[in-house]
DNA sequence: ATTCAATCACTGCCATACCAGTCCTGTCGA
DNA sequence: TCGACAGGACTGGTATGGCAGTGATTGAAT
């Protein structure tokens, strides 16, 4: 969600932020929360007329979705929402492993009644969630929390931008599959783990709840399959509703 | 050195780069190669005279950079080649060794004949290096090759946005601490402990010859520290040699 | 000599106009 | 009935001008 990826968090402190800046957050929310499905028209022209913007920061937001691969810019045709490429899930999800599970020996080493604290509070958070969208965020601040604790926060700007495909996968699939209850009963194993000191154990449970996040996916492919790249069809068009929808350039 | 970190491969054929893509690719090996050092001004206008481009694709360019790190844009002040952070280096080198390492497992499984004699003939090409400018590119084709081998060449694209900054500083480290002909040895001992399907051995070996790039690393920090971006000292601007170096404007 | 405010050259940000490419659509001819 | 074709409504790509913020220079007042 950080307007630049490597930037230094933008925002430091008095200057407000560009109109870049708001038009990237607002679509990159329309993306993730899956309010523009996959293969959805983001015209540059609509876009700016929906934000009072002119197209220039409305452009220059679309071109850094595209480069998190959250866009699709087809020239001379139009913008897409990108469908969700199952390889490219996979090897997010290969990522993120390989950086968590890393990061699990300085984290232990790093583990103190401090951090324990903090970590037991998100716990505690997540063991009262009902709702996924509830989770989600404090699934993300968990996570985070853990690299935190190895020092090693910069690498999660780098899972995040991976990670695009794979949290608007989750979004979509909203129905859910595994219960929220079991992920964060992950997250305790996970955490008892680490406080014992018994990276071993830890390197599985990790594992293994990252792992039951990528089965939630197949399943989620299998109920929704339009949302996803097709493995090798040509597959023109994603089939929008109409090109005209309203001439009367209705703002809202 | 791509385009767009995830658009697939961006010229896919008829489709000429676009002055955006051509502008990006120039500033990136500008700033990669070393030929404008950290600190340095990139402005806009100047660009753009330069390329014989208008400031549009050149602002996009540097938009793209910005968000890779390898740009510093402060509204209404300039736009500068970033300061290598010594602790962002640190996570890319992390971050490269917990994939590659990882990927090891996949790569040992599919080790076949074909892909023997490709790597093969890389590390040939290797042993005649003489310049680290050589060597550069085929060192990276090796891990990128590596990478693919384990079915993980998405995650090189991950990988490359945070090695932004570590690419940078092996380029101005051009002197060279550890001889190149070591390095060429490190990967042929990888290439053989992968031959040979022993996992452990090729995790120590290409850990620790990635270890290696970070020493190297210190030494180039150690020996220019003005590349560097201060721990924590405040620090403003960068010493430029002069705000108004020529009016005569000459493109060239 | 020192201080401080006006000036000015420069920055990146944004708005706008125009361009060429693409695709739909409606028409005309076989 | 059907296909080729021309027109037009879109697309993103590019060029350009004006804006406000920033910081160094300058010159008058102390």
């Amino acid at each position: 969600m950080a307007p630049s990826l490597t930037g230094a968090s933008a925002a430091s402190a008095t200057r407000p932020p560009s109109n870049r800046d708001l038009a990237y957050e607002h679509i990159r929310g329309l993306i993730v929360r899956g309010d523009e499905p996959p293969g959805a028209l983001l015209s540059e022209n609509d876009l700016a007329l929906r934000l009072e913007l002119s197209r220039t920061p409305v452009r220059e937001a679309l071109l850094l979705l595209a480069q998190e691969g959250l866009v699709d810019i087809r020239p001379q045709r139009g913008s897409y929402v990108s469908l969700i490429d199952p390889d490219m899930v996979r090897q997010a999800q290969f990522i993120r492993e390989a950086i968590e599970v890393a990061s699990l020996e300085a984290c232990i080493e790093n583990w103190g009644a401090e951090r324990a604290a903090e970590v037991e509070d998100l716990l505690d958070a997540q063991a009262s969630c009902t709702t996924r969208e509830e989770f989600y965020p404090l699934d993300e601040q968990f996570h985070r929390t853990l690299l935190a604790i190895a020092g090693h926060e910069f690498a999660w700007m780098a899972v995040q931008s991976a990670k695009g495909h794979l949290d608007r996968a989750r979004y979509l699939g909203l129905s859910g599959y595994r219960p929220i209850s079991e992920y964060a009963a992950d997250h305790r194993r996970v955490r008892e783990a680490i406080a014992e000191g018994n990276l071993e154990a830890a390197r599985d449970e990790l594992r293994a709840h990252l792992r039951f996040v990528l089965d939630d996916l197949e399943q989620i492919q299998a109920a929704r399959p339009e949302l996803f790249r097709a493995p090798a069809g040509p597959e023109r068009r994603p089939a929008r509703p109409a090109r005209r929808p309203a001439r009367t350039l209705d703002p809202s």
